[in-house]
Parts: C-alpha cells; structure tokens; sequence
DNA sequence: CTGAAAGCGCTTACAG
DNA sequence: CTGAAAGCGCTTACAG
C-alpha cells in the first residue's frame, strides 16, 4: 500500500505546523480564511484523507457499531441488517459485522474482539446456544452501550428490541384454530431461548383459551434452524400421534419440517396447515408455510440502532426495558395480496 | 463507558514500565518467566485487553477488510457475506460491512471512510448505478488490495471473482430450447454492468446456436431488483409480442415479473416457463422459477476474501484475473431433489 | 492568527 | 532481563 498524505506532508509543503493544518480543515475559527483555502486546496491536490484510527485514539470514539448475529443467509436477519445499516449511514457510523453461527464460544470470542476494537456500542442477538452470561455481565460493568434484538437475555440491564413473541404466538395459533385446525402439533425452540420459551407460551395460551388440551407429545424440542425442523418432524412422525397443523418456531424449522413431510409422505403436504413466524422473503408467492407472522426485520433493526445510538449519546439509560414491534399474522395469498404496493422496493 | 485498563496501569501497580508489560503479554523472549506470569496474572485479573486501534495505529494493519455489496437482504448477496465472514474469522480479521444501495454516490462514500479507517483491503460487488470509475482508480494508484465479486468494472487491474455469465446465461437459454422453449423473451439487465452485458450475449449466443432467430422487441432492459422485473414485464406485455418463456436476468426481476404476470393474466403463470439466476435460498420448494442458474454465493464470498487476503499479504499481484466459480443449471424439483441432503445445514 | 507541548495506547529499536 | 526514547496521525489546551 502506498504512503498516505498526512498533516505533516501538507504542513511541509506549507512552511506550517499540523496543527494548523487540522484547524484549518475543520474550519476551526482560529484560522485565517486565506490559510484555511490554501490548506483545502492542497489537502485535495495531495489526496489527503483524515486517519480515522488516529482521530479514533484521540477522541476515544470511533464511530463504530459492533453487529453480532447468528445468521447473516438468513430472511430476517438479513433484513435486520439492512436496517442497521440504514440507520448507521444516516448518523455516519461504521457497521463491524460479525457471525456466530449459534455458536455461544464464537459469539463471545467477537464481542471480545469488538470491544478491542473500540466500537462505541454493540447491538446483538443471542445465539441459540449461549447459556454463560458472563461476557454480558463484563459489558455491563464496563458501560459498554448495548442493545439485544430479536434474541436477548433478560434481567442483565440491557434494552431489547424484540417482538411480542407469546403474543403473536398465541394470536397465530387461535387463528389457525378459528379456520379449522384441531390438533396442532409445534416445531419448539429452546425454552432457554427467549423465542423459544415465548412462542411457546403463547402455544400454550392459545389452545386453553380455545379450550383444547395441551398435549406434549404434540411438541418437538429443538434449534431454529432447518435441521432443527427436518428431525423435528421426523421425530414427530415417529410418535404416531395425529395432528392436522404444525406451529414451527421459526420459517427455517417450518422448511425443514416441509421437506422432512415430502420424505415420509407428499400428500400430507396439502393436509397440513403450517404456521411459521417469518417468511421466506418472497411474499405470497411460497405455498408454505400457509400461515405466518410477519416480523419486520428491517423495522427491528432500525430501532435498535436508534436506541443504540441514544444510549451512546447519554440520552438513554441502559435498563431492562422491552421495545416491542408489531408484527402481522398472514395468510399466504389472502391478506397479502400480490401487487406492486407489495415488491420490495429494491 | 467505564475506562479500559491500559498498559501503563498494569505497569503502575507492577512497578515495570509499559514495555515490559507490552513484552511480556506477547511472550516477547526479553522477559523473565515470573514476571512474565506475573504480569499475565494481573492482566487478567483488571480485566486487561489490548486496544486495537493503537496497535493499528503502530503496526499499520488494521487486521481489518471493508465490504461493499450493492443489497445485503438479498439471498445471493447474504450468502456471500456469509462466506467472506467464514474467511475473515479464520484468518482473524473483522469485516467492516456496508451497502451502497445500488446507488453510485453511497457506494463512493462507503469506500472513502472505508479507506479513511484504514481497510487492510476492500471487497466490492459493484452498484448497477455506476458509471464513473475515479474512485477505483484511485484505489488503484493508493495500492490498496481490492477484489471486486460477481459484478466488476474490467480493466483496472483487480482481479474478481464471479461466475461465467455468459457461459451459465447460454447454457440455461439453451436448455430451455431442448425442453420446448420457442420463444424466449428477456428481461436483461444495464448493458454497463457486467452481468447484464455477459448474461444477455449469453442469451443471444444460445439462440444462434439453436438456430432461432434473435428478436429485440423481446428483450426488456432494466435494473436488477424487483420493480425492474415487475415494470419489464409490464412493459413485455404492452408489446404485445408473443412469448412461451423468459429468462430473468436476476432473481429478484424473475419475482418482480412473476407478480407482474399474476396481475396481467393469472394463467400464464402455468404456461410461461422461467429461468433466472440465483434462486429464494428455498431450494426446490418454490414453483418459480422454473428453471434457475445456481450460484455458490457462500464460495464466491470465501474465494474473493482469500484472494483479497493473499494481495494483503503480498502473495499475490493485482491484475485483470477473472476467477470464475462454477454454476449449475437446475430445474426446480428435479435434478434439485429435496432431500435431507439439501438441508442449507443451519 | 500560528505554534509548541502533551497525550491517546501501543510497538519498535536501541541502550544499559 | 528492564527501561528510556521515539513514533504511528491526530486533537486538545495552552502560549505567544
């Protein structure tokens, strides 16, 4: 790489000192408007670019936001990038983005090395294996501003933007029951997962309100991911239980379990009713999942940012609040007409 | 945010001076092995860890790469992220991320405070909006490491990584033929970018090799995105040609023209066959399109990365190499069988 | 209006 | 084996 112009390559050429230099890029007042021309003037001709690693250590800011997701190839987190990103270029901030494959040693591993980079704050969301609490409790003595989104931990002191997950949960499965369904197995995450445990309970709550017995053989434990819902739903069909619908905790268990479904039996395919939270990205156009929760992952992740940026400002305190986004229950083709208001605009 | 433990506060309560201290947690031979434990004791007890933009500042390597794709919500241009922070994390670096939007004057802006925050390299998929190329000529002269991925400007002396667009366009328009394709419409993307220009030769390649005769009042141009296949179907229907297929240049303008389609005449859904490059990331599960030019996204993001990494390293010189990943032809549901084995392994 | 001094946290090269 | 000096590129606070 070739040697980048500083302020003491301008201040030479000038017979000035860096100083000045400095002040007269940042239009500081201090300096004469003719010194102050001269300076730019050169400043372009020699194709200077501020060192923001320098500016960084003075200012002990770096403008910088620290990203942990588990997936990045994934709808909704992709979509939350997105937004972050929105948001970051709005206020100028740079996005480091790291992925923990849900993976608690990896997630941890990039939090570290985030903080040895200096960002001003950390927006992320857990993995699905993370159990130690510890590096958030480091963070949180070190006031570190972060933000948890989607995925967060509770109790530790740190905002979330999230959904309400049992809410929408228990919305989805009553509607899946006012259109017919009756036994309606669920595709579950971890209950240490704060998805997980929510959409649960919000399983749960659906079918007492409705009136029908909760029934755990109904109920497959598991990750979020398509592997997740591939065995899951062997693992369903393996216990000879009847069910006409499936709840699947996330729009990747609810493919895996469709392509685990084509395997043991096709024509179950148009028997069973799906709903999954999230969607394929392709609106109205999949016939599966039938029903879903539309989470607005590009909503999620401008929020967060904002917040973010307010704790990092000082003009929010880190608590243990819960920013909730709303969310949409879909059925696929019906509220969701496909038409032009409906492209996503890219 | 609290303040970090440095050296020199090691140092103090240690009575050394930071350079041992530097020494001695690098296992730098000077220092004696008890101070050394002891040393390494206490860091770990004040909770010690190295800033990184200082070191960046004296080493002048920031261990750090910047990235610019045009979209990230995107299932193609995700999934290359994934596979550059696959490569970014074994080899310990970080990946500063951002998306110019398809817009030119972002993805300027993006690459100067990438540059500014000192990049050890950049890797860039170029904006469909782009047509001055001063900024990468400046690239160029700075000698910063720089590999472009699946679009590239040619002759600037980078190297990228992409896929045989013409080739895999001719390939699938030829395949098209051999299954009954007669009349084979295109909705092309900017002749200026890239992959538009190959894809479309490829199509026009295909045609003259299968003896049809090629038919410009078929062949829409356009963007890339959704509302470019919604806007070019439209327009494909308004000329009221007649067509029993079509070749979308993207994904997204495959869908974009599919909603079109649904508006205009839900029944050619069935009759009009379709091919596009890249897919929804729901492998085999969608209807559309029918046919579809798989790009390994993950390997095109691994590939560039550890090329990047080898200029940064000097092992390798920038020049015009194209490296091309390879593409497979698929017909949706069949050589695509959905089994376990397709699972995206999440 | 311009400059000399000090420092951000670290590393490298040179003394002792 | 340990330390004093110098520097990375910038900014802040204080003199003149």
């Amino acid at each position: 790489m070739k040697k980048k112009t500083t302020l003491n390559d301008i201040a030479k050429t000038l017979k000035l000192t860096k100083v000045s230099i400095s002040k007269a890029l940042r239009d500081h007042p201090d300096i004469s408007e003719q010194t102050r021309i001269k300076v730019k003037q050169l400043a372009q001709e020699m194709g200077y670019r501020p060192n923001l690693i320098a500016r960084s250590l003075t200012s002990s800011k770096s403008k910088t936001i620290g990203v942990v997701v588990p997936k990045i190839a994934h709808n909704f987190f992709a979509h939350v990038v997105g937004g972050i990103q929105k948001i970051a270029d709005k206020y100028d901030y740079e996005i480091l983005l790291t992925v923990s494959d849900e993976n608690e040693e990896l997630e941890k591993q990039h939090i570290e090395s985030l903080v040895a980079m200096q960002v001003d704050g950390l927006l992320v969301s857990v993995s699905m294996e993370t159990k130690n609490t510890e590096i958030y409790q480091w963070i949180r003595e070190m006031q570190i501003p972060l933000v948890f989104f989607d995925r967060y931990i509770p109790d530790l002191g740190f905002n979330s933007v999230i959904i309400n997950d049992k809410e929408a949960a228990r919305n989805g499965v009553e509607e899946m029951i006012m259109r017919g369904s009756k036994k309606i197995a669920h595709l579950a995450g971890y209950e240490h997962i704060s998805i997980g445990k929510e959409r649960r309970l919000g399983y749960k709550d659906a079918l007492e309100k409705q009136g029908i017995e909760y029934d755990p053989s109904l109920v497959v434990e598991g990750g979020f991911g398509e592997n997740s819902g591939y065995h899951g739903f062997k693992e369903l069909a393996s216990r000879g239980v009847e069910f006409d619908s499936i709840f699947a905790v996330t729009f990747p268990v609810g493919l895996g379990s469709y392509i685990a479904m084509r395997e043991v039996d096709a024509n179950m395919i148009d028997n069973i009713a799906m709903l999954a939270f999230g969607d394929s990205g392709v609106r109205g156009i999949l016939p599966y999942p039938r029903y879903y929760v539309d989470q607005p992952g590009m909503d999620i992740g401008k929020k967060a940012t904002e917040l973010l940026l307010k704790e990092i400002n000082g003009v929010v305190e880190p608590e243990n609040k819960l920013v909730y986004m709303d969310t949409q229950f879909v059925e696929t083709g019906k509220n969701f007409p496909v038409s032009e208001k409906n492209l996503l605009m890219t």
